[in-house]
DNA sequence: ACCTTTTACTTCACCGATGAAATATAAGCT
DNA sequence: AGCTTATATTTCATCGGTGAAGTAAAAGGT
């Protein structure tokens, strides 16, 4: 199995090689966005193998987490799809997951019938405090050797390249339906 | 819809308020991780929503990215998976795909007939050829007011988080199996 | 030379996600 | 008050991905 970084030396290459047979293409901007995808895609890939023991998924768990954060402990499948860029069909569906294991309930709304109103209950906070302790020495480990610095930098980085692509996606929000994010 | 700047707002008032219920939480790395994982969602989003006219996927897109880039526009099954972190299975059904589409070929090797090359065709190439260019300045936009030095280190800074993540996986690689990407 | 282990890829059944359509409800307009 | 438009969520059929098992071939050991 190819470690990550030897993945990144063979994506060099191929934008190298690319550039052979397409000179306009931004080599630098490509590169950038290729490593943002591959070093995320092990993010996530991590994430997932350590929630299985738990059996739960990335979504399920940043519902959870979402739910956890909340001062009400609660939120709508709308608003839980706009935070976390999944579709209503999805969140339907992870709602119904998580209902079925006790870890949230589903409630209907005072103020617009149309509403569902989902809320973690008290063993989904007991799972959510099981699972999160366990995960700090990976995160620790994931950003040693970053200074301060490096990571204020990253913050801003990132922050900057989400402003960009709010950017383009309000100029032309001709393709605005229900964005998705990978998890 | 929101945007991916508001859900950062949330998302970083969502670790604002967990750190009451869970001080040891590091406030820190958990946002940028989040941060990496919300803006590659989007990016992925931005490709897919690209792709879509060509009847593209990611994957695909990306298998034939690498062939194209390959000295003689070939690889093997086993290659794709090392670099596109993709499952066997996956790539089997992606090369299945591929090759309906006249946009590969799929042939024994001399050395190991256990192994399949892939070739790109030269339909393939055109296809590339005519998807690649229009994506250039969406790859401008999103890099707008970066300086070179803004570039330099978000590579930097990405590729030690690429080598802080081979390091645990190399340490503990009982969970290596198939990993997978978010592409 | 033969047997065992490993590797490369495919098939199968299933999971997590999607877009389109349907249903119920609220908002807006006249 | 009634009709139209918009919103919130669910259902349905399908897509892209997975793990386990199977098949064929190569490598390794004796």
């Amino acid at each position: 199995m190819a470690s990550l970084s030897k993945c990144i030396g063979m994506m060099d290459e191929g934008i190298e090689r690319t550039i052979r047979l397409i000179p306009q293409l931004p080599a630098v901007e490509a590169k950038l966005s290729r490593l943002m995808l591959m070093v995320s895609g092990s993010l996530n890939e991590e994430l997932e193998f350590e929630l299985k023991p738990y059996k739960l998924n990335h979504s399920e768990f940043l519902t959870l987490m979402f739910l956890y954060s909340r001062p009400d402990s609660s939120s709508t499948p709308g608003e839980l799809c706009e935070f976390t860029k999944q579709g209503a069909t999805n969140m339907t569906r992870i709602g119904n997951t998580l209902v079925k294991r006790g870890l949230v309930t589903r409630g209907g709304s005072d103020d617009d019938r149309r509403r569902v109103v989902i809320r973690i209950t008290a063993t989904g906070k007991r799972l959510v405090l099981k699972i999160v302790p366990p995960l700090f020495p990976r995160l620790d480990a994931m950003f040693q050797g970053f200074s301060d610095t490096d990571k204020k930098n990253l913050s801003r980085l990132l922050r900057k390249l989400a402003h960009n692509l709010d950017q383009a996606t309000g100029d032309s929000d001709t393709h605005i339906g229900t964005m998705k994010a990978t998890k």
